[in-house]
RNA sequence: GUGGGUGUAGUCAAGUGGUUAAGACAACGGGUUGUGGCUCCGUCAUGCGUGGGUUCGAAUCCCAUCACCCACCCCA
């Protein structure tokens, strides 16, 4: 038990760490080419943060948040970015900077929630925020950065869904019309779909019980209510995508499931993963400052699933290049070369060189198949000949070819550079 | 929380009640003391997720338990 991680969590392995830097980095680069900066806040927060920022109706808050009291105070790990993105921009008066603040964080965020093929317990996301206007604009340029990031990384299988789903005057005026539809035929839907009825009638919309798609046929979706601002919000943020170039759907089901949403709902999505297929999603969330008792400050953003890129980079058989390996290993035979060995290794060290020498002080042949197994470029041969010489032995291992130059470490680099 | 699947070495696995638990890859050592990728030899589970039980005998049957995977719900 204690030599097992806990349920949900993963241990990231050399094996998969640069896969991890790639996508960090690819990340950060196209973040900075949209003039976002990077914000770190706290792994916890005060759990009132989260309760009135997500939502206390919502089942992250409900029963997926780890939480414990110390010195009287209640306080949650982070089971997603914005809140805090929120609390810390108001709290350090950036609105006060040039608008709009653009930010972007790369994070852990923690649920409670079975484990399952893309979802951890700890997982980690990318995530962006626009804030300082409610301009579509910003909309866009939001959903733009991360259709460049996705299909800069050469996925082709994600689709891009969009929706709108209103301010909360519309939003009521959707919920009561739904249930108007749906009651009648309440009897017939499933079970889960009769629980959506009370709390979230929109849900019932993109059910996958075939049952219940029938029976939902021809409801009233929300873009139908739109207030006339909202409407022309959304037409607004069409019209910009349209001249971005970037394709996407319009899916009325698409509904955030944290409360502070408004307006613009989007997700990325595939099912080459299994059933988590939205990579990134996100949306417009206007009142969530105000919410969480901090100035009115309105925001769009998204979050972008780590593990679940890592998963669609694999299901589209796009391999990442690995990092730069080792160029020298230096071999040695015996004791005063051995010491030679560890000097010479620290000196092309120095020279920024990647080198590499056996602690395990195998005899020369598996030194050899050392070299082999790592990939190195060059082997070094230090023996007691070498040394009594003044001379080190170079081998080019995709060759074969051996050179043997002076025991200087000019003639050295040079040789092994080539 | 509810379902389904799977647990034999670092990895992939054979084995379906009877003597010492195949095999492959990896790892490590070596092939007469200085050269890798090929090849050859050797080492590597008193142990079959864990705990009980049935039996003369259990990796194999029964019960319990744990872990992992997948799906529902929900979300990234």
């Amino acid at each position: 038990m204690l030599t097992i991680a806990p349920k949900g969590t993963k241990d990231m392995l050399p094996s998969e760490a640069y896969k991890w830097h790639f996508i960090e980095k690819a990340f950060a680069d196209v973040c900075q080419k949209y003039g976002f900066k990077e914000i770190r806040t706290p792994i916890f927060e005060h759990t009132e943060l989260f309760v009135r920022g997500v939502g206390d109706t919502t089942d992250i808050v409900q029963k997926e948040m780890y939480t414990w009291e110390q010195a009287k105070r209640s306080l949650t790990l982070r089971p997603e970015g914005t809140s805090a993105v929120v609390r810390a921009i108001g709290e350090h008066k950036i609105y006060a900077d040039p608008q709009p603040t653009k930010l972007y964080y790369n994070i852990p965020c923690f649920r409670y929630e079975k484990p399952q093929s893309g979802r951890l317990r700890q997982f980690h996301q990318f995530g962006v925020e626009v804030f300082g206007t409610n301009n579509m604009m910003a909309d866009a340029e939001v959903i733009a950065l991360a259709y460049d990031f996705i299909n800069g990384l050469g996925i082709k299988d994600v689709e891009l869904q969009i929706n709108s789903i209103g301010c909360p005057n519309c939003r009521e005026a959707h919920r009561a019309a739904l249930r108007e539809f749906l009651k009648p035929n309440l009897e017939e839907f499933c079970d889960t779909c009769k629980d959506r009825y009370d709390r979230n009638p929109l849900r019932m919309l993109d059910c996958k019980s075939p049952v219940c798609q029938e029976l939902v046929k021809g409801a009233p979706t929300m873009l139908d209510y739109l207030c006339d601002d909202c409407k022309t919000a959304f037409e607004d943020l069409k019209s910009n995508l349209t001249a971005l170039e970037i394709e996407f759907v319009v899916n009325p089901g698409i509904v955030r499931g944290l409360d502070y949403y408004n307006a613009t709902a989007f997700e990325f999505v595939t099912n080459s993963i299994g059933a988590q297929g939205t990579i990134c999603g996100g949306g417009r969330y206007d009142n969530l400052s105000e919410s969480i008792g901090g100035p009115p400050i309105p925001g769009v953003g998204f979050g972008l699933g780590k593990e679940r890129l890592l998963l669609v980079l694999e299901a589209n058989g796009i391999e990442i290049p690995n990092e730069e390996g080792i160029n020298t290993l230096v071999a040695f035979m015996g004791d005063k070369p051995k010491h030679a060995a560890l000097k010479l290794v620290k000196e092309l060290r120095a020279a920024n060189i990647n080198v590499e020498i056996d602690c395990l002080a195998r005899n020369l042949k598996g030194q050899f198949k050392y070299a082999d197994r790592l990939g190195a470029k060059n082997t070094i041969v230090i023996g007691e000949n070498e040394l009594e010489d003044g001379k080190v032995t170079i081998k080019k291992m995709e060759t074969s070819e051996q050179v043997i130059v002076d025991f200087k470490l000019e003639n050295i680099i040079e040789e092994i550079r080539k």
